[in-house]
RNA sequence: GUGCCUGUAGUUCAGCGGUGGAACGCCGGACUGUGGCUCCGGAUGACGUGGGUUCGAAUCCCACCAGGCACCCCA
């Protein structure tokens, strides 16, 4: 049997419904704070995230779907694309091609499929879904502004609260900038060159190849060892400290609830002074739903202008996977079955549906051949309000046989008023 | 990519060397234009795939594939 391939998954009703309901809120929040809808495509040059993401990031170094395109000559080699593992580097290319800020356009949002080859897990696919959304626009458009990061957040709240999903923990840190990050880098590798022999084996090798996930570290033994290392909000220069000051007045008068955390780290490059992250503690390991910060130097990375941004991505696949505990899912029922009988009366049960639907119901049509107890035992098993029976007597008279399934009342309906009754 | 656990009917699972089962669901009948309840009957399936051990394998062993949990990392 031809199965889904590893870490893809058909998404099948009613979950479906439930996406749709995710999808739909989202659009209509983002609506509210102005942004509008961008489409990227779904693989671009593999330069774009190397430069973008960074080289050096799990991403792009062990988890991209990378492929070689067809030459046009036999000669030449073809270019190498890559399946899209994240959003933001596509739409700040895009940003740039299109000068979008010559448009008026500098806040976008982004609702599609992103794939990196990890192995999966519940919560992570190899594709997997993402809502995103970025600010980003010249220093004077005000795109570095604080008050930007703080209504980013705050219309995330505004999303998850109106989602409906309860217990979710805002999680923020300001992770400095080109300016104060490396002095901090070279702060924590000289901490941790006395103590690192006595950590796990897994921060020996982070305090190699990536000091910042020493941080990150969740082995017991470690954390007081951890607690004793150089705090980043230490080692951030005046205009970082100002601007992370700034964040969180605004938030706390804006009435958003968050918690510090200077352990939180970022495994993009291209993250600059705030981090973020919305957990949601019944999702196991994979607690993250969204993740974001601001990207002051990724447009220039890939060769920009200055173009200072903030954003944010929702693991779609996690958003859902918190929701269907809380909510009972809405997947809408028939309002009506035509349950037609004998010979000739499909075409009669077609068109009737026609018109009930034309007035807006939600119908579902038997056949002509099958017995009215089955019609009905259908109509039952689909959730539908009403069964209308449709035979000789009833295509003659032009009533119908109007039956309630859940109390089991009937009556006789001329053909004119099923609408309505269908509504009451 | 690493470690551990798990793959048996549409679904949830029992069976753990000797002719593959239960519940729910599905189909039909009792009941030829009246469902839900009840009763009766029926079909389920390469026991994840391939190899090995054995007189005999769903059961034991190996490899692969897939899922779950944790790590790594991230949404």
């Amino acid at each position: 049997m031809i199965k889904a391939i590893r870490g893809t998954r058909d998404l099948l009703p009613p979950d479906t419904a439930l996406w749709n309901f995710v999808e739909t809120t989202a659009r209509a929040v983002f609506r509210e704070y102005n942004f509008q809808e961008i489409r990227t495509p779904i693989f671009e040059a593999t330069e774009l995230f190397a430069r973008g993401v960074g080289e050096d990031t799990d991403i792009v170094s062990k988890e991209m779907y990378t492929f070689e395109d067809r030459s046009r000559a036999e000669s030449d080699k073809g270019q190498s694309l890559t399946l899209r593992p994240e959003n933001t580097a596509g739409v700040v290319r895009a940003y740039i091609e299109h000068n979008l800020w010559d448009r008026g356009l500098n806040k976008l949002y982004y609702i599609g499929p992103q794939f990196r080859r990890e192995r999966p897990q519940k919560g992570r696919y190899r594709q997997f879904y993402q809502i995103g959304a970025e600010v980003i626009g010249p220093t004077t458009a005000g795109s570095e502004s604080p008050a930007r990061d703080a209504e980013v957040l705050e219309m995330l709240a505004t999303l998850l609260n109106r989602l409906g999903i309860q217990g979710w923990t805002l999680q923020l840190n300001s992770v400095g900038c080109a300016n104060d990050r490396p002095r901090y880098v070279e702060a924590l590798r000289e901490a941790l060159r006395p103590v690192v022999g006595q950590m796990c084996v897994d921060c020996r090798r982070r305090a190699e190849t990536n000091p910042l996930r020493v941080l990150d570290c969740k082995v017991p033994e470690d954390q007081p060892i951890i607690e004793k290392l150089p705090r980043m909000k230490d080692y951030l220069d005046e205009s970082c400290r100002q601007h992370f000051a700034e964040v969180q007045k605004i938030l706390n008068t804006a009435g958003v609830p968050y918690s510090l955390n200077d352990r939180l780290v970022r495994g993009l490059d291209y993250y600059t002074r705030t981090a973020f992250e919305f957990t949601h503690g019944a999702l196991g390991a994979q607690n993250a739903i969204l993740g974001g910060g601001r990207y002051d130097g990724l447009s220039e990375a890939i060769g920009g202008p200055k173009a200072p941004g903030i954003g944010f991505a929702i693991g779609e696949d996690r958003l859902v996977l918190s929701l269907t505990e809380a909510a009972e899912t809405v997947a809408p029922k028939p309002d009506a079955y035509i349950a037609p009988l004998g010979p000739g009366m499909n075409a009669e049960a077609v068109k009737l549906a026609r018109d009930l639907r034309r007035a807006g119901a939600i119908v579902e049509v038997g056949d002509e051949t099958f017995r009215l107890k089955k019609s009905l035992e259908t109509a039952s098993k689909l959730g539908t309000r009403y069964a209308i029976i449709l035979g000789e007597n009833e295509a003659k008279s032009n009533e119908f046989a109007l039956k309630n399934l859940a109390t089991g009342q009937q009556q006789t309906v001329p053909r004119g008023e099923l609408a309505a009754k269908l509504r009451a």
